[in-house]
DNA sequence: TCATAAGCGAGACGGTACGTCGTGTCTTACG
DNA sequence: CGTAAGACACGACGTACCGTCTCGCTTATGA
């Protein structure tokens, strides 16, 4: 019946991952039935259930597949430009798959395990950047001594996902420059008075 | 059938809306169902669609309902004073509704008119509030002639948001205080005194 | 707010039963809605309902109340021309109402108050013309004597309801005229052979 | 989560429609409704609604399917044993099913489809039988050459309908041999020997 | 070479949520 | 008090969604 062989193995799981987002993006946004994504993906309700247990497990599977590829923590030789780039790639990922993390968020709420999953491969790896990128500014001496380093790197952030989740205003490059050069830099850096 | 008198009008209107909460409460979270609802009000469906299209509409009306009784923004005479009883009743509201918001969040992203009206009666009355403060902060001096109040006023909230419903940290009173003291009120407070 | 004043005591009962009818005819069949029905008669669900505790009752009397206005039993003098002038009367009103026959026979089975209703104001009324033309008739001498009356007068409107209700075949002028003359005025009169 | 496996196929369509006379004989008469059904037949709303498109559709099917199993037409050799046994069948049926039947009627009416399945599958077989009946015992030379057999065949069911469905009268056996051997009988057989 | 198993596409199925509609009761305001 | 207007409780009805299961086919692996 069908002319086109069909793959199995390993290589169909990151194909059936990416026509998650296919069919999201195909359909509008996060209304991704079952039905709906077999037919699109031609695969069979069994051959995606034994992979991951629940239509959220997918989605989740789908979403932290998509983000995974995004390269390490920049590394330019400032704390500023660092910031710049890392809140960019945020914004980036959050136009094109914050439909997906909303429509989690939910389900995360009451699903521990899921929100491990999420935490552990997009929430820590994101923060692990930050961090990373913190620390090698204060390993270059331009930290603070007193800084609180784990309130710092997350302002940033919570603010562009506040905008972007909550609240739902506009969230550009003029906002993240805006955060960085009135919000981290000035906590961050040592005070020019103090010289 | 009914021994009972059932009330009719605007009164049954917030007695169904605290109903959608209490069953909330009993049954766990968002777990809603129509129901289950009806039951729990002794109402019909009509009753409930009538008034409001959808589920979600419903439990938006329910969740603004609740929250729209906080009273106005504190006035202490203390900018510090009073952005930590905003954070504390924000971090109360979230311990309570914050399932709701988050089981909301998917549906707001792809329904404007929900969106706009979780704006208008929550997010913007909350934001109304912060910027009272601020604005009285202002009017006392206490507040540096550049500083940009409308990121200024967004970061602590974001924050707290952020913890709550995307990184599921801890959030507490020890947060809401390291957030003024360490991020908004530096960011705020006129520099004069360190001359 | 009406500028019509409304009519009330008994002659709205006449209205209302009246509306019905035109109700049904209306929207095509027995597609009656209470909602539908009083916005039709510009009347209260009150009403009606005060009136007659249900739907069906309401419908029942209203077919009652339609087919009361036929005249008495014929008297032509011939059996023949009595029968066929009650069969075509029988023709008439179920062209006219044979819908709302139809649709309360199952209603009917499981009311035994509105069956004994519509027994005694319809079936028994048509019944009694039938018996009143066979007794004219075995008056004149037309009959056998040992003709099964209760059974003849049976027969033809029987096959007339069958064929309209159930079998759902064509009922005209020529099927009447061939029961009586090939089937109830050969059973019913004295056989020519016996003369 | 269900440890009996439950049957799919054709074989389960012959259990559903008999599951629906099982909850009609349960519940006492046609006051079947989806909901009671798929509870009973451990069905899904969707399996029941894929084969039949409405709740109308589901009890025709089941009442033509319980009705399909009724034999050949009887042919003991005489005209009249034939008639008897084919009508004491329609009396069985009509005490079992009579029910069904007018809670049917008026759907049938206002659905050409349904009256169509109706017709074909009901109607029309019994109305073969009777026919064949008639025809062998033309055959046989029992019938008079100018017998109206169309509508002779239609005389006795038109009755017993008549007054299962519509006046409520008591059908039994000793309505169908009166209707077999003073109505039926006399009219079809030949006045040959009569002479 | 053939059979035995494992994965797959296809899709029916059980179970449940969801929103619409029909029926009869009750309340409110008006005449 | 009876009425018009219409909200209401109750429950039937049919659609959509999620995850399980069965069937037959293809493809690998074993004898």
């Amino acid at each position: 019946m069908s002319v086109i062989p069909l793959k199995g193995g390993p290589a169909r799981e990151a194909e059936l991952l990416a026509a998650v987002l296919d069919v999201m993006r195909e359909t509008g946004d996060d209304r991704l039935t079952p039905d709906a994504f077999v037919a699109w993906a031609r695969a069979s309700k069994q051959t995606v259930y034994r992979r991951w247990p629940s239509k959220a497990e997918l989605v989740v599977a789908a979403f932290v597949n998509a983000v995974s590829e995004v390269p390490a923590a920049p590394d330019t030789g400032s704390l500023r430009e660092d910031l710049i780039i890392l809140l960019d790639d945020l914004l980036r990922e959050l136009a094109e798959l914050g439909d997906i993390v909303a429509s989690l968020l939910g389900e995360l709420r009451r699903n521990p395990d899921l929100a491990a999953a999420m935490d552990e491969r997009y929430i820590a790896a994101r923060r692990r950047s930050v961090l990373d990128v913190f620390e090698r500014a204060a390993a270059r001496g331009e930290l603070a001594a007193d800084a609180d380093i784990e309130l710092l790197c997350q302002l940033a952030p919570a603010t562009v996902f506040f905008r972007a989740m909550i609240s739902r205003e506009r969230v550009d490059r003029d906002l993240t420059r805006r955060l960085v050069d009135r919000v981290v830099i000035p906590l961050a850096g040592k005070p020019a008075n103090t010289v």
